[in-house]
DNA sequence: ACGTCGTTGCATCCAGCTCGCAACAATCCC
DNA sequence: GGGATTGTTGCGAGCTGGATGCAACGACGT
C-alpha cells in the first residue's frame, strides 16, 4: 500500500458516513449540522464562513463557526487560508491544492499529486510531513507574471492577497 | 545567469543600502525607521509586530505596522504567516523557508534550495511562480509525527498552530 | 532658515473569530 | 411515550491583529 500519508484519518465516504462520525464522537445531529454537511457534500467550491452564513440565514453566524470547527475536528471538512482574508472551508480529502495569485487574486487548484514527490522528499530529509492544504501556496500566476510587473500595489482595501 | 527567480527585486545589501532605498522612493529616514532597519539587519529570528512594539516602546504600535509595511514595499523585509497567529517579519532575501509543526508549534527553517526544483517544476507546468516565504508550510514534525498521534486537539486558547 | 510634505501618535474603527450563558432539543434510559 | 441528561444554539459581548483619519511633527530640498 502506497500512501503519501497526508492525514491518517480517512475522509468520510458520504453524507451519512459523515453524520455517523459526528454521532460516534458523542455529538448530536442537529438541523444546522445536517444542512452544513449536505452543503459540503454537494462539492461546490471552497466557501468562507461568511458565505455559509449567507447561504443559511436561519443559522447564527457563531453557530456556523462552531459547526465548521466541529466538522473539521471530525475530519469532514478542512480549511485553507487564501491570503489575508477569511479562511475557506471545503470537504476533506480533496485531490487538489489551492494556489493563489498574489497580484490578481486568481485561484487555481493544482493536482495534489504534483506535490507528492516534493512532500515525500521533505519527509525523508527532515522527517517533516507537510500539510499543504492548510495554507494556500501564494505566488504569481502565468497571466500576471511579467518580469518587472511588480506593481506598486496601492493597498486595495480588502481585495488583494498579500 | 541562473536565477530561480523568486523576486525580481534584489534585497538590499546592508543597512545603508536599505535606507537609501527608502529615500529613493521619496521616503524619509526617521528615527523609527532607522531603528527598525537596524533591528532587521541584526539578523535575529523573525519577529511579530507585537514583539517589535515591545522592543521599541517609544514607537507607537500603529507606526510599527505602517513602518514594516513600508519596509516590505521597499523590499527590505518580508512577512510570513505562521499558523493563525500574527504575521512575523524578517529581513528579505533569506535563504530559508519557515516550516511549522501543527502539533507542537516548533518552527524549522529549511534551506530554500530544497524547494527550488519543486518551484521550477511548478512554474514549468503551470506558469505559476510560487512565493513560498509568504505562508509557512505547516505539517507535522519528526518529533510529533507518530502514526496515530493525531491528538484530539483540545483547542488551546491561542497556542496551537492550526 | 524656511516651506513642503512624508511620517508619527493618538484615538478610533474594522474584520474575523471566540466565548459565556441561558434556552433549546437530540439522544438515552426506563 | 415520558422524562432526564447533556450537547447545541442564539444572543450578546469580547478579543486579537491590524488599518485609518487627523492634527502635530520633523526630514529634506532649496
Amino acid at each position: 500500500m502506497i500512501t503519501t500519508g497526508f492525514d491518517p484519518r480517512t475522509p468520510p465516504l458520504d453524507e451519512a458516513d459523515a453524520l455517523a462520525r459526528l454521532r460516534a464522537g458523542g455529538g448530536r445531529i442537529t438541523r444546522s449540522r445536517r444542512q452544513l454537511v449536505a452543503y459540503f457534500f454537494a462539492d461546490g467550491p471552497a466557501v468562507t464562513a461568511e458565505e455559509l452564513a449567507a447561504a443559511f440565514p436561519a443559522v447564527d453566524p457563531a453557530t456556523i463557526y462552531r459547526t465548521v470547527n466541529a466538522l473539521e475536528q471530525a475530519g469532514i471538512v478542512e480549511h485553507t487560508h487564501l491570503g489575508h482574508g477569511p479562511a475557506t472551508y471545503r470537504r476533506a480529502g480533496g485531490t487538489t491544492i489551492p494556489v493563489v495569485c498574489e497580484t490578481c487574486g486568481a485561484r487555481l487548484d493544482l493536482p495534489r499529486k504534483e506535490f507528492d514527490t516534493f512532500a515525500s522528499r521533505l519527509q525523508a530529509a527532515h522527517g517533516f510531513r507537510i500539510a499543504l492544504h492548510h495554507f494556500a501556496i501564494t505566488g504569481t500566476c502565468a497571466h500576471c507574471g511579467g518580469p518587472q510587473e511588480k506593481v506598486t500595489r496601492r493597498r486595495p482595501r480588502r481585495a488583494g492577497i498579500s
